[in-house]
Formats: C-alpha cells, sequence, structure tokens
DNA sequence: GGAAATTCATTTGTACGCTAATGGTATGGG
DNA sequence: CCCATACCATTAGCGTACAAATGAATTTCC
C-alpha cells in the first residue's frame, strides 16, 4: 500500500492496533485496579486459584492448575505462597501417593466470600470505559478468545 | 440470586466472565502463538521494544520504556536481553552523562521488516476465532482500556 | 549560586508463566 | 508379572512486570 515498494512498508503496521501489545496493556490496567482493592495482598493469580478451590473443593495440585488454567510450575509457586498466607493447606493423599491434596483453610473460606465483592468492584472499574452495551459485547468477544 | 440468602451466595460469582480471567487467558493464548512464529526467539516485549525503537529512533533507555509502556525495570532486562542478541546497541549520551542512548543495529533494522509480516500473521491467528466484524470491534474495544 | 526537586539508570525482592529435566508412583497391556 | 506409558510433584532456568531503594547527574527556583 505503499507509493513504491522498497521505502517504508512500515508504515502500515501500527503496533497500536496489535492485539498483543493491545491485551498487554489491558492486563496492566487491570492489575493496577486489582491492587488497589487488593484483599489480604492477593495477586489476580491468587485469587483465581482461591475461587477455583472454593468451586471445585479439595483437589490435587495439578488438578488446580488445570482448574485456574496455570502452568503446573506456576500452580506449584501459587499454592506455596496462599499455604503461608494460611488461606491452603496440603495434605499426602491416602490413595496416591503422588499426590498432594489442597483444600481451603477456615480463614481460606472466609476470604473467599470477601473475594467475590471485591471482585466484582474491579470487574467494574476495569470495565469502566465501556458503556454497558460495550461492556457485555467485550466479554463475549474475549471468552470466544479463550 | 440463591433461594435463601445464607447458602452459596457463590454461585452469582462467575469466574469465566470476570475480564481479569479472560485477559489472563487471551494472553496465554496469544504469546503460545507468538511462539509459534517466533523470529529468533523473541518475545512480545522484546517485539514491542524494536517496533517502538524503530518508530521513534535513537533515544534513551526510560524514554523507550515509555514509548514501550515498561517499567524502567523491565526496559533494563529488554534492553539488556536485545543487546545480547546484536539487535540493539547503547551509547553513553554526550548531553546528559546519566543518559545511555540505545538504537537499532543493522542487523536490527533488518529483523524490523520481517517483524511486520510476523506481526500481522500472529495477530491473524490469534483472532481467528472472531468474524472480521468482530475482529474490527474486539480491538476498537481494547483501544478504549488502554 | 546553591538547595530542592527531578530525572536517569541500576539493583534487590517478589510474583507470575513457561520449558525442560528429574524422580517417584500408578496403570494397562502383553 | 513386568515393562511401557502415563501421571504427579519438584526443581532449575529464562523472561516479563512491578515496587522500592540507591546514587549520580541535571534542572528549577529562590
Amino acid at each position: 500500500m505503499t507509493d513504491d515498494g522498497t521505502l517504508k512498508p512500515s508504515t502500515a503496521y501500527v503496533l497500536d492496533e496489535q492485539v498483543g501489545y493491545l491485551l498487554r496493556l489491558a492486563n496492566q490496567r487491570h492489575a493496577t485496579i486489582f491492587q488497589t482493592h487488593a484483599v489480604d495482598g492477593l495477586t489476580p493469580t491468587q485469587f483465581t486459584a482461591l475461587v477455583r478451590l472454593a468451586e471445585h473443593g479439595k483437589c490435587s495440585q495439578n488438578q488446580l492448575g488445570r482448574y485456574a488454567a496455570m502452568d503446573i510450575a506456576t500452580i506449584k509457586g501459587v499454592v506455596d505462597r496462599l499455604r503461608g498466607k494460611g488461606l491452603v493447606q496440603t495434605e499426602a493423599s491416602q490413595q496416591d501417593r503422588r499426590r498432594s491434596l489442597v483444600s481451603l483453610t477456615p480463614a481460606g473460606q472466609d476470604l473467599v466470600q470477601d473475594l467475590y465483592h471485591a471482585g466484582e468492584a474491579i470487574t467494574d472499574e476495569t470495565l469502566a470505559p465501556l458503556s454497558p452495551a460495550e461492556q457485555r459485547n467485550f466479554i463475549k468477544l474475549l471468552r470466544k478468545l479463550g
């Protein structure tokens, strides 16, 4: 689309319109907002793991990683840190000695209830630049990219 | 929306509809696709830094970080690795002895041209689950969240 | 002209997120 | 029964991403 093919084909490529770049920016925005609402210093990733654990109940570490869409190396660190905060506990499985079963502590169960409220506020604030209709549409499109 | 207010208010909160979670998944998807197209082992972040450097030309490390929307600690690591690949070079500024000026090497300039093509393919593949109209809409909405 | 504020780059520490390698455990087929 | 295969967890290594602290250089403002 340039006058001559030799110079500045670069003008056709605009970084500010590339999904990858924009997704990174949107993630940055969300992370910043999440931090201001942070409950107990939780990160978005730790939040996800806690919610999934509440949904599914006690399960193996690997299984929790799959529920939360996290790598096995990632979920290990997340579980370690949640255990450090006293929100989660682990125990060896009797049936399968490879497994370490993860479950919420009472403190973790209490916290999850607070998280639901915080989560809604965080979502609202993140989507604030969009109209209600745009918000619904954006979520719908995002889900197609999961 | 539960039968009684005491049990399972959690059902009102669906993680799979929260922006933060979905953005994380979309980013995962994009990162995976990027990797399959990777030129010279570049990461999306390094890609962004190179393109911004090509757009703006020689500038200080901090300035490049602002152009690329990266933390000063992050851009340092990115510049270090790009220098390690021989795509970027740094020199001390004469006017301001605090600054280290970053610029593309000839190899870096050559690579940027390839990156534009790879970038388009990556964007196309990432957005493949959406129709053309949905793609345009999605980008439009994403830009509002920048 | 000099103190205060700003800017630049670096370093440290924490937290993802992935790959790859390792070793223990379980299971299914021959 | 045993071997191949699969699964589970851990570890090491690389690359973002941010906060906070440091030290050096520059600007600004009185």
